[in-house]
DNA sequence: CTGTACTATAAGAGCGCTTCGATATTTATT
DNA sequence: AATAAATATCGAAGCGCTCTTATAGTACAG
């Protein structure tokens, strides 16, 4: 095997030297046509492509954006965060970044661990994804690195974010069970501390607000410290183990609205009939459910892609502008509220989703 | 903002020379007890952590693993390989390796383009998921980088390999239906060209022979290319408008399997009643058609821990051994082979995967 | 014809590490 | 005690680029 060519090679072979290539190779400068071609005939002959960890190391770039997530939204087949992952992964190629993923433990109560690639300067630019321990930003923002947050924000902090527009998928969600009668509406959450989640409770606020429906604190509860399935279940037997039940819930998130379709028919109740369902996220396993769940969905993918495409705007811009971007909701109406319509034509397998192999 | 220590800062503060404290770091060379101590507790004053580029640059090493897609298995939410990525991606952290993704257009006919990671020498490790165009196998070997295959291989090549347990899969798909009571059992599959694919024909027929059922060409579809729902629905009606029609049909994979429910649906056949249907991979769509589809588990996050454990194991012994290893399979029974058990207690709700928020 | 402003190329000092070979020191072997 | 072998440290030459600064040529104004 013969060694590969450097960028000594292209300047030996040209008669030029190395900085002009150099020059050439990084479209930078001065350089007159003539030698520009002259240059790039030599690349293209010799096969040349320079070496990233050198160029890494002279000009102090790596080609690489880290992504952060917490462990326990990467521990699990998790679908959501996982689905803001491969959004980034597939805008990354199309500028020409690789994406490394690291996951933090924010559970345990042990010291804060650095991610690797923040310490070995591995990434020109990083996203953190869902709540995250506010040190790690302190500590990002430290080291003078693009940053931006996908679906988390901190209070009082200006940091680029791109979020869930949560008020108006709960207003869509509200406004949808209004619509079919539902005037005791419960609220199913938990988690303050992540920002989504305390969103969708102040749009459930605004929307009985808006809507001229009371709101009563006996069908709410958001003192679950976890979003999970279970937890969902919970909530959903507290409440109905208070005065005044309700016709309807909506979950702040699908995990925890699967677990109140649990409860419901645990408790021996029809759905949507005694009681109609609503999560929040569009996760894959809301169409595993019987009934299946109305939810609001939200582009996952898309979030993703539109995190890589502002971090590397500011990579390459060098700027620190400040950008929240807000993707908009969608309210998919499923089985959950609208009962299934016998004999309407149609059927259950309707909704496959694109796939091939 | 000081500017991060370097291996210079550690060699200064604690009087030894830079090869010493280099030596101490890798875990390399004679280096006394008390020295060792004494590196590392400057190395944790100061915080140091030595640059990834630089080291790239001196030692040739990367510390990453690339994953070679095909685009057509990416650019969908294609569920199959993304979930072995997403495997990589897991295991890839506990062997402090980072995983750079890239797709290869293997579609268009023109020139195969190199991937960007191997230009630029960016990567200790190559996996390939899928099949693949062989310049491309050709190419990371010539590099003598350590290369293993997913769910692919060449005929007559020596390349490791982390496969699927695809002759025994289908046995055991084929044997459940046989067990049912089916004797005319179609096979519908296409792209010879994918080994997995050709291996499920070649189960197919070796159990066909087993079980001493016979063998009918006119059961069997294998000339569509692709391997989309739309491709299985056709594959089935070409079947249909055949002398003999099947009881059971065999997919080579999911996707095709839904394909043929919805032609047994369009021609007005009840599953499983008229025709059974068993599927292969177990993606996630299996869940969400109507009857839900029987089918053989693939691992397939496991798949892709595999692959990066023998990368790695590779890529640190600096050994070029050639490992094969088989994954096992599980054949999954759902309604498309067993109908529905009217009130048998089960709710439809019941296969929820795991989940978090 | 001198001075100023570009334009075009080159020289060379790093960037922060690894690693080879040399040297010095200690330990084992005869 | 002399020699060989193993252990411990160091110096310095890269690794393959980028980028600042220097130098030279060219154009145009005064």
């Amino acid at each position: 095997m013969n060694k590969r060519p450097t960028i000594k090679d292209v300047a030996k072979k040209t008669g030029l030297s190395l900085s002009t290539v150099s020059l050439v190779i990084n479209k930078s400068g001065y350089v007159s046509e003539k030698t520009r071609e002259k240059v790039l005939k030599v690349v293209k002959e010799l096969d040349y492509h320079p070496s990233r960890a050198a160029r890494g190391l002279a000009s102090r770039t790596s080609g690489n954006i880290g992504f952060i997530l917490s462990e326990d939204h990467f521990s699990r087949a998790e679908p959501f965060y996982t689905k803001i992952f491969l959004g980034t992964e597939f805008e990354a190629r199309n500028h020409n970044f690789y994406i490394l993923l690291t996951t933090v433990d924010t559970l345990s109560k042990k010291e804060l661990a650095i991610p690797r690639f923040l310490l070995e300067r591995n990434v020109d630019g990083v996203i953190i994804a869902g709540k995250m321990d506010t040190k790690l930003v302190d500590y990002v923002e430290r080291l003078d690195i693009p940053l931006i947050l996908v679906d988390f924000r901190i209070p009082g902090r200006r940091v680029s974010t791109v979020m869930i527009d949560n008020r108006k998928g709960v207003r869509l969600a509200i406004e949808h069970l209004a619509e079919r009668g539902h005037t005791r509406i419960a609220f199913v959450g938990g988690d303050p501390g992540h920002p989504s989640i305390s969103e969708r409770f102040q749009g459930y606020r605004e929307t009985l607000e808006e809507l001229r429906l009371p709101f009563d604190a006996n069908l709410v509860v958001t003192s679950e410290v976890a979003l999970r399935v279970e937890d969902g279940f919970h909530a959903l037997r507290t409440i109905f183990e208070r005065e005044g039940k309700p016709t309807a819930v909506f979950a702040a998130n699908d995990a925890m609205a699967i677990g109140c379709i649990q409860y419901a028919k645990h408790a021996g109740l029809q759905i949507p009939r005694d009681l109609a369902v609503v999560g929040f996220d569009d996760v894959e396993s809301t169409l595993h459910v019987d009934p299946r769940l109305t939810t609001v969905r939200v582009f996952k993918e898309e979030m993703g892609a539109l995190a890589v495409r502002r971090l590397v705007e500011a990579v390459k811009s060098k700027s620190r502008n400040i950008v929240d971007t807000y993707v908009p909701v969608e309210l998919i109406v499923r089985e959950s509220t609208m009962g299934r319509t016998p004999g309407d034509g149609v059927p259950k397998g309707v909704e496959i989703p694109e796939m091939q192999d």
